[in-house]
RNA sequence: GCCCGGGUGGCGAAACCGGCAGACGCAAGGGACUUAAAAUCCCUUUCCUGGAAACGGGAGUGUGGGUUCAAGUCCCACCCCGGGCACCA
């Protein structure tokens, strides 16, 4: 991977480079687990995770195909609660998603900001206890739609939840949990809605009405509270649910221009008028939605809440490859984290690599068996590491100071340089990677490494190359491309101009090798011209030197433009194309004296883009030093300017004539012109010129009607 | 279903602030050079249409409306493609 940078020419200042596998590296995310753990950001719990009974194993959601386990493709996955480390990512939920507003809006790509919002997942509603009639304990439920209370006909539960627990007895127990399996096989969404009825009833404390409490495989225990009220009335899929189990529906929400529908046909979801609702009749939804929830607070049976998809970022992996944890248990203590002065905690490299999915290190002794550092008898170290999206969570700040062996970095190092300002990367990161960063930044922040609240100012998603169909390049649909194979086969400078020019950085770009010899062609053009005219000692023609040279300014301004701004090389290499087409045009008129001007912008100009070719003909120009060390070269605005302004002539919006007139030609001599051109005559001739709009140097619209 | 992108020739694309649609390149076809081929150079290439030619005319940027002297560009509705999220209450 080094070595194709190398050879396609990519200039990286390689002191700072940052390995994360390295103990030099991977110690420091070791650190920053205990100061998580001092904070209480890092805890240990359990929680759902696929499990393969075949291979006895937990599983990620990526290793889950259909319902089943990727090895064992006839095995369904079960849901088993497992204890796993998890980082308190929502302690940052909100600061996450107002600095999105705040400090990225306009700067980060409207897609990234968009997927973060969409996967923290903010919703405004409130919870409201239901009362169980026999026990009095309340069933705790969110909604967002408080204003349809009064159309409950019914409380759901999540078939794992703790009160669903209490009130089933065996039999019930168990179709709860074939439930959770079955939806741990099928996406949700894939599964049609089933429940049933626990015996028990529950109080709306708002209507006083008693409502059956169920249990539905299509209510999530890890969101809101894990129970629902069902009002099929004004919910979808509380419609579906009712209908499907006979339920009663009640409609208690009229659109605001439009009656009560007694028996409708689908849930009407959308804000309207409350109706039968007791005191709250006739309020709109918004209005209903605040006055109620601040009842519910008042009266201490609920209270207006916020609840976010986004969930607590699991970090353990029974996987070899990541950085130890770095904590012990002790059948004492139990968990004690490992003592600063003994990190880092080594990954031992004699492991057996097992496939057997549970962490390989639970096999090496020598790693496994320690003392506990608190009491010192006997404990075990533990064996999962750390999710690699640690490492890459702050790997660019390593960059400011890459081999400090005292702290993560120097903050003074980092303040120097940060906020970065400008990241580039993929979109495939817009919701791992990029807000593991964020939520790293902050966490930093408040250990006082650093001073910013966001790592990077501005973001820029760029496009992949992707294999000639069009699809991205995947080894199991051979349409990969080697990248050495094409510089042997092309060279680095023309598969660099090929990456450029075929489309704007941020658009994916198929790689059709069909293509790729016309930029091959150029740089020949280039060298052609170039070597050819070096020592040329003809006087020329001075009007074709104009021309060439009017072509160059443009050139350079375009191209610097382009460097300054919007970063579409493919515009800049079109605009070389166009040079050095002029460049051909005039090439037996052109002056000893032009060409002294116009072969060295050239060849710098190339030089970012093709910096092999540019090198080579920088030499052969007798210049010295490397061709990457000289200055950019400068336009002048006089030489680029045109000699005459061309104005378009339109009759009614349509093209008509051109007139080529001295720039700042006056409106009223420019209006006579245009009037009489001979080609715009026809077109006037028997009609009245009812208007007669003037942009001058640039086009004149003649109305007539 | 919700949220983001996007839709322009045979293909990749350009048109940056509402002002000449298709720059630049690929592919294709024709020609020059050559014994021949490669390479190179020249010409044609959005569609329809008039003309022997010179040179014109009309339509055209997913669809339908709108704003404007002027719309690929702005507004409204819709269709299609790509991506993200998704029984999220």
């Amino acid at each position: 991977m080094k070595r194709q940078m190398h050879r396609i020419g990519f200039s990286y200042d390689w002191r700072t480079e940052v390995t994360t596998c390295e103990p030099e590296y991977y110690r420091w995310n070791q650190w920053f687990f205990l100061r998580m753990l001092e904070r209480g950001l890092a805890y240990r719990k359990k929680a759902l995770l696929n499990w393969c009974p075949e291979c006895g194993t937990v599983l990620a959601n990526e290793q889950v195909v259909d319902g089943c386990c990727w090895r064992h493709e006839s095995t369904p996955v079960e849901q088993r609660a497992l204890e796993q480390w998890f980082w308190k990512i929502t302690a940052y939920t909100e600061e996450l998603l107002r600095s999105i507003d705040d400090q990225l809006e306009g700067k980060w790509p409207e897609r990234v900001m968009a997927m973060q919002r969409n996967w923290i997942g903010r919703s405004d509603g409130a919870e409201v206890d239901f009362t169980l009639e026999n026990s009095g304990e309340p069933v705790r439920v969110f909604t967002t739609r408080i204003d349809t209370i009064y159309g409950a006909t019914c409380v759901i539960l999540a078939p794992e939840h703790p009160i669903a627990q209490k009130l089933l007895d065996e039999t019930g127990r168990g179709r709860a949990k074939q439930m959770v399996d079955a939806r741990a096989q099928k996406g949700p969404g894939d599964i049609a809605k089933e429940g049933f009825f626990t015996g028990a009833y529950a109080i709306n404390p708002f209507s006083a009405a008693r409502l059956p409490v169920w249990i539905g495989n299509f209510v999530l225990m890890d969101y809101g509270t894990g129970a629902i009220m069902a009002v099929p009335a004004h919910d979808e899929r509380d419609f579906e649910f009712c209908t499907h189990y006979g339920l009663p529906i009640v409609p208690v929400i009229r659109p605001v221009d439009g009656v009560l529908d007694e028996n409708p046909k689908a849930a009407f979801t959308d804000d309207g008028i409350v109706e039968n609702s007791g005191e709250y009749s006739g309020l709109p939804s918004e209005e209903a939605r605040r006055v109620m929830s601040a009842r519910a607070l008042h009266d201490g049976f609920g209270e207006p809440k916020i609840t976010y998809r986004l969930k607590d970022w699991g970090i353990s992996r029974q996987r070899y490859w990541g950085t130890p944890i770095p904590v012990i248990h002790c059948p004492k203590c139990g968990v004690v984290p490992v003592p600063e002065k003994d990190l880092p905690v080594i990954l031992p490299t004699d492991v057996k690599i097992t496939g057997k999915g549970r962490s390989p290190l639970e096999d090496v002794p020598e790693f496994v068996n320690v003392k506990c550092p608190q009491c010192g008898t006997g404990a075990r170290r533990e064996t999962d590491t750390m999710d690699t999206f640690v490492d890459s969570s702050w790997y660019f700040y390593r960059y400011c100071d890459p081999h400090n062996d005292r702290a993560p970095f120097d903050p003074a190092a980092v303040a120097r340089w940060f906020p970065m300002d400008q990241y580039i990367g993929g979109v495939t990161h817009a919701i791992l990677h990029l807000l593991y960063s964020r939520f790293f930044t902050k966490f930093m922040r408040d250990l006082g490494l650093v001073e910013i609240d966001e790592p990077a100012d501005n973001m820029f998603t760029q496009g992949m190359v992707l294999g000639a169909d069009g699809s991205a390049m995947s080894k199991s649909k051979g349409n990969t491309v080697d990248p050495e194979e094409m510089i042997a086969k092309y060279g680095a400078d023309t598969c660099r101009l090929f990456t450029l020019f075929a489309a704007p950085p941020e658009k994916d770009m198929p790689w059709i090798e069909a293509s790729v010899g016309g930029q091959r062609r150029f740089l020949e053009r280039v060298f052609r011209f170039v070597t050819r005219n070096m020592d040329r000692e003809s006087p020329g023609d001075p009007a074709a030197g104009r021309r060439a040279l009017r072509k160059l300014h443009q050139i350079i301004r375009k191209v610097t433009e382009d460097f300054d701004n919007r970063w579409h090389f493919n515009t800049s290499i079109a605009a070389l194309m166009e040079l050095l087409n002029t460049l051909f045009d005039e090439e037996s008129n052109l002056s000893a004296e032009a060409l002294a001007q116009i072969l060295p912008s050239l060849v710098l100009m190339l030089a970012p883009f093709a910096p092999y070719t540019a090198e080579e003909l920088w030499a052969q120009l007798g210049r010295t030093g490397p061709v990457f060390r000289q200055p950019w070269p400068c336009y002048d605005p006089e030489l680029a300017q045109e000699e005459a302004a061309e104005v378009v002539v339109q009759v009614n919006g349509k093209l008509r004539s051109r007139l080529h007139v001295p720039f700042g030609t006056l409106e009223i001599d420019l209006k006579q012109s245009a009037l009489s051109d001979p080609k715009v005559q026809p077109f006037t001739e028997g009609k009245q010129v009812v208007k007669v709009i003037v942009i001058p140097d640039k086009l004149i619209n003649i109305v007539v009607r």
